[in-house]
DNA sequence: AGAACCACTTAGCAGATTTCGA
DNA sequence: TCGAAATCTGCTAAGTGGTTCT
């Protein structure tokens, strides 16, 4: 099927300039445009479904590790410069009012901005703020302002407070225009082309500056984000292609062409030293081929892993202790989808674990518990500081090694003190080609979705209820992944509201039901058309609305049970997309149901390539 | 072996946009 | 047609895991 037949030039390159195609591919390639041909052979082009020509380059690719070969971008878009505020908008020091230089005032601009933030009144917050502030001030403001409860910033707060007022209540014509400006931005730095295609970029703004806020008890939140300059950012792209520019007066860091890397963009972030990266959007060829092959480790894991379920059991009898505690790890990553839990820096982030780096005080064991034996309590903050809280029922011996790693420890001890994610990853590496922690996380998510689709939705199902069953599957991945979100600010308005609409369809239903039952009884006396016309009516009403009624009781149960959980990410991440779109298609119901325009887009290679028999 | 560095995926939230229902 | 609610999108922090340096 590689026969190059004529037809049209792979997507929005067309519209790219002679020159630029003929520096995106040198020639320029024609492909075929059939989408049902081929299932499994690759990857479809996400803009105009035709095959992508990378896959030709395919062998190429796997051998010398290039991520491609062409590469050609605008480079990152620069947030606006600092404003200084308005001479009336007035920052008063201990009651008197001050005008602060440009650069302390930008600063504290950040901090008016968040006061109405309950971060504002934590003692770390404020001290970090405090102390960066403090390096932005000229000689004569350091001296002067040394307390930051001294400072008075509301009036600054207020004009923002204003500023955002007044942008909401723009009209009609100005927001077009912000609209079409945004717009032409997108089109002009949004897009780079990457070997034969134009792609969308993810995020091709560069962060603005402003107070670092962590998740959790950061210690580190409050301090300054600086601002960002050419001179900070290294521009990745290929040799033969157009470099951006840098902005007038301006250098960057600098150019290099690495294609053994999919960034097009970075610079050192000065908060934790870590770099950040301009990337491609999970729509482009390099992300959704990387999340095809995730999942198609995944699926390998699924052959072998009894096998390796039935290894660790046998290894939780081990003499050697890092090998006990290695499989008890295991055991936990596998049944309760923990993270692996890399080490972290003290100090330097917010106290987090997952499984390699739990201590002593994140669990307790109870020999029974609520009828049960061999109770396992874990009670630890996890990624994003979001709690994870489990009671969990285990093999005995699982239990009687809990309590050989946990004799002799202190609270702050390590649980697995022989064990850490590289060890574990070492081990896993040899049971199977590409086989990490992770990997256990991926095909537990999506091996459950794919048995609870199959458990819950019959095909007699209405769509609606199709769509529960399958948010309940859903929600059974993202209670294992333990994906939660805070409740909405406005849900239990919302479910009230709800309740109330439920209770006036079932009046509805009601009077319909009497009016049909009137009608009946009409057409038994009368037996004519007109009577007989209006029965079948009031049928019709009654059918109708007791359909509305379902539907209303079905969303009020699919939102209570979704008060604290969050599906999206399960969905994003885990769920292997070709198990929905197979469901999909089986029980008739449309992908547009299940993914919004966005994720049919990441999702695009699955869509094109599944069938109703895929098994995961 | 362990630390440091690097690249990439995964995560929840806030604000923007769209949809819904009176 | 309007305001509220629902949904989506962008943002960027926080993980994982590989490689390189010491």
């Amino acid at each position: 099927f590689m026969t190059s037949l004529n037809l049209k030039l792979c997507c929005s390159l067309a519209v790219l300039g002679k020159e630029s195609q003929k520096r995106a591919g040198g020639e320029v390639e024609m492909v075929r445009h059939n989408r049902d041909r081929n299932k499994n052979a690759g990857l479809f082009c996400n803009v105009c479904l035709c095959l992508p020509l990378c896959l030709r380059w395919e062998e190429e690719k796997c051998t010398d590790g290039s991520k491609w070969r062409f590469l050609e971008h605008k480079g990152p878009v620069f947030p606006p410069p600092y404003e200084p505020l308005p001479d009336r908008v007035r920052f008063y020091y201990d009651g008197k009012a001050m005008k602060l230089s440009p650069g302390a005032e930008e600063v504290a601009t950040f901090y008016a901005k968040m006061l109405d933030h309950e971060y504002t009144t934590k003692d770390i917050f404020r001290k970090n703020f405090f102390k960066d502030w403090r390096k932005e001030m000229t000689s004569e403001e350091k001296s002067k302002i040394t307390e930051l409860k001294k400072c008075d910033f509301t009036e600054m707060h207020e004009y923002f407070k204003a500023q955002s007022e007044a942008r909401k209540q723009m009209s009609k014509e100005e927001k077009q225009k912000i609209k079409e400006e945004n717009e032409r931005i997108l089109q002009e730095y949004g897009y780079c082309v990457m070997d034969n295609h134009r792609e969308r970029i993810g995020n091709f703004r560069i962060e603005p500056p402003g107070l670092f806020r962590g998740r959790g008890d950061h210690p580190k939140m409050g301090k300054l984000k600086r601002r960002i300059r050419p001179e900070d950012i290294i521009i990745n792209c290929s040799k033969d292609s157009v470099h951006p520019k840098a902005p007038p007066g301006t250098r960057w860091k600098e150019v290099r062409h690495d294609n053994k890397v999919t960034w097009l963009v970075s610079w050192t972030e000065n908060i934790q030293g870590s770099i950040k990266y301009i990337m491609l959007n999970p729509s482009s060829r390099i992300k959704g081929e990387k999340d095809w092959q995730k999942y198609e480790t995944a699926r390998r894991l699924k052959k072998i892993v009894e096998r390796i379920r039935a290894q660790y059991r046998e290894d939780w009898r081990s003499k050697e202790m890092r090998i006990r505690q290695r499989a008890v790890a295991l055991y936990f990553i596998d049944k309760l989808a923990l993270r692996a839990g890399n080490e972290k820096d003290e100090g330097e982030t917010a106290d987090t674990v997952g499984c390699c780096s739990l201590r002593v005080e994140h669990i307790r064991l109870h020999p029974q518990m609520d009828g049960q034996d061999y109770v396992v309590e874990l009670d630890f903050p996890g990624k994003d500081s979001i709690r994870y809280y489990n009671k969990v029922s285990v093999e005995k011996r699982v239990f009687k090694n809990l309590q050989l790693f946990l004799e002799n420890k202190q609270a702050k001890d390590d649980l697995f003190d022989r064990l850490n994610t590289s060890i574990l990853n070492k081990h896993l590496q040899e049971l199977m080609d590409g086989l990490t922690a992770k990997v256990f996380r991926t095909y537990n998510a999506s091996i459950t979705l794919q048995q609870q689709l199959k458990e819950l939705t019959s095909s007699d199902d209405n769509i609606p209820e199709k769509i529960l069953s399958y948010n309940r599957a859903n929600r059974a991945v993202a209670v294992l992944c333990n994906h939660q979100r805070a409740p909405p600010k406005t849900f239990e308005k919302s479910m009230h509201n709800l309740q109330t609409k439920i209770d006036e369809k079932k009046k509805q239903l009601s009077a319909a039901k009497k009016e049909l039952k009137a009608a009946k009884a009409d057409a038994k006396t009368l037996r004519d058309e007109k009577s007989k016309r209006a029965v079948e009516t009031k049928k019709k009403a009654v059918q109708r609305i007791s359909e509305q009624l379902m539907k209303l009781e079905v969303q009020a149960t699919d939102r209570e049970e979704n008060k604290q959980i969050a599906l999206g990410t399960s969905k994003l991440n885990y769920l292997d997309p070709r198990i929905s779109v197979a469901w999909c298609k089986k029980l008739g119901v449309p992908i547009e149901k299940i993914y919004n325009k966005t994720q049919r887009e990441k999702f695009a290679w699955a869509i094109d390539m599944t069938d109703e028999d895929f098994e995961f």
